[in-house]
RNA sequence: GGAGUUGAUCAAACAGUCGCUCCUCACUUAUUUAAGUUUUUGAAACUUCGCUGUUUUAAAAAUCUUGUCUGUGGGGGGAGGAAAGUCCGGGCUCCACAGGGUUAGGAUGCCAGGUAACGCCUGGGCGGUGUGAACCGACGGCAAGUGCAACAGAAAAUAUACCGCCUGGAAGUCUUUUCGAGUUCCAGGUAAGGGUGAAAUGGUGCGGUAAGAGCGCACCGCGCUGAUGGCAACAUCAGCGGCAGUGUAAACCCCAUCCGGAGCAAGGCCAAAUAGGAAUCUACAUGCGUGACCCGCGCAGGAUUCGGGUAGGCUGCAUGAGAUCUGUGGUGACACAGGUCCAAGAUGAAUGACUGUUCGCGACAGAACCCGGCUUAUCGAUCAACUCCUUAA
């Protein structure tokens, strides 16, 4: 599990290491605050129209440049995932960590997440390598 | 010691790193497309012979004040006993301000008390379950009316005679001296016995009778009347009546009591887009509308005025039938008095993630305007009172 997650993030920093650097920011003291979350529906439907998609069983992600120079995240757990809300927070919060610590792979970026019923039979340490491998889908996008 | 009943409390603990949200304090940064204050300059009006002064307006500036914004740091708060189901009762808000009605509709249903209120709670009564502590009960009325009661059964509601029991008559049989016995048919009596059913005109015993029957009697049950106890539901006792009478009201219905409707996506404020309407006052024929219906009520006409309002934002939105401690009254629910405390407030929606240690290895489960209840889900732990069994003294 750990070697798989070096190995992703290994990946992925040789590739974008300048932008980090602009930033100035590091990822081990990341933050996410009202700017790096998508606030209404149009940020929502805008990402949704026009982002590129990646996906695994468990998550489906949207992705797309945005004007800044940080990340954005929205997140969709609806009722068919779960009817409990205790399951519900539980994977909006597996997903709102995943984005605090792995924001800075690729900023300037909005990202919508959205849960299949999968996540809800999955334990924390499933949901996070679930998120791994959709992160890394979509990264492959924004390099080519 | 074991098994159990009821009530109450808790809902793994500690440490570290990172993160979210709200409040608060300090600093930082920016802005006049915030406001104030002060200063400077220009213009206009008035004043003065003039200097000048006053007012309005425009622009600019600031080691200023308040606010907002950018960010940093310190301190503090941050899901539940059910936050759930949305099943009742309220607060709050709006509506035609809820007024009248022997109408409709809905809810409740032993009695008394508690409460803001309740379908909730407490105490009591009655019935049932359990050895018991205790628990359970839509627990008013079918001797007002109407309806329904499958199958089985003779019969399911004005009672009725299938088998049986008994009496009488006729026929013929047996024994044959008669008495008598039994068979078939007919007429009648009978609710003891049988069988059916969830349910069949009260039960047991004695008498009585052709056989039977509350036909009579005793006790029990039922109904009525009275007395006593109790606020009452009801209980006990006495007398009278042979005795109304199947069940079903979670069937219609009757009786008593209560109920206006819709909800925080309520409602209020600011306000892009877009569209021309909106508010106030006043008159009453007609028309229309109305939130069950009727009465009542409202709107349309005319006049006057100028704002109205979707997306979005702000608010409602956290001090309340509040929590807790003590005392007093009460069997109790609870009430009263005094002290102390302030305890989540998100809005694409916070209350988290990771690591380590310990233990009994962690259930059900996440606030969305707020309270009081009920119901449902739930790994367990602790405490108190009580019951039964066993052992010891």
């Amino acid at each position: 599990m750990q070697d798989v997650r070096r190995a992703g993030h290994g990946y992925l920093r040789s590739k974008l290491e300048p932008c980090v650097k602009k930033t100035g920011v590091s990822a081990a003291s990341a933050e996410f605050k009202k700017s790096n979350r998508l606030l209404n529906s149009e940020q929502f439907k805008r990402v949704l129209r026009k982002g590129k998609k990646s996906f695994n069983p468990v998550f489906l992600l949207f992705i797309l440049p945005n004007n800044h120079r940080h990340s954005r995240l929205g997140i969709t757990v609806s009722k068919k995932v779960s009817r409990r809300a205790v399951d519900r927070n539980r994977i909006k919060r597996q997903v709102r960590e995943f984005f605090r610590t792995n924001q800075n792979t690729w900023p300037g970026y909005d990202v919508v997440m959205i849960a299949n019923p999968q996540a809800a039979n999955s334990d924390n340490e499933a949901v996070q390598e679930a998120l791994r491998n959709v992160w890394f889908k979509a990264g492959q996008y924004i390099n080519n």
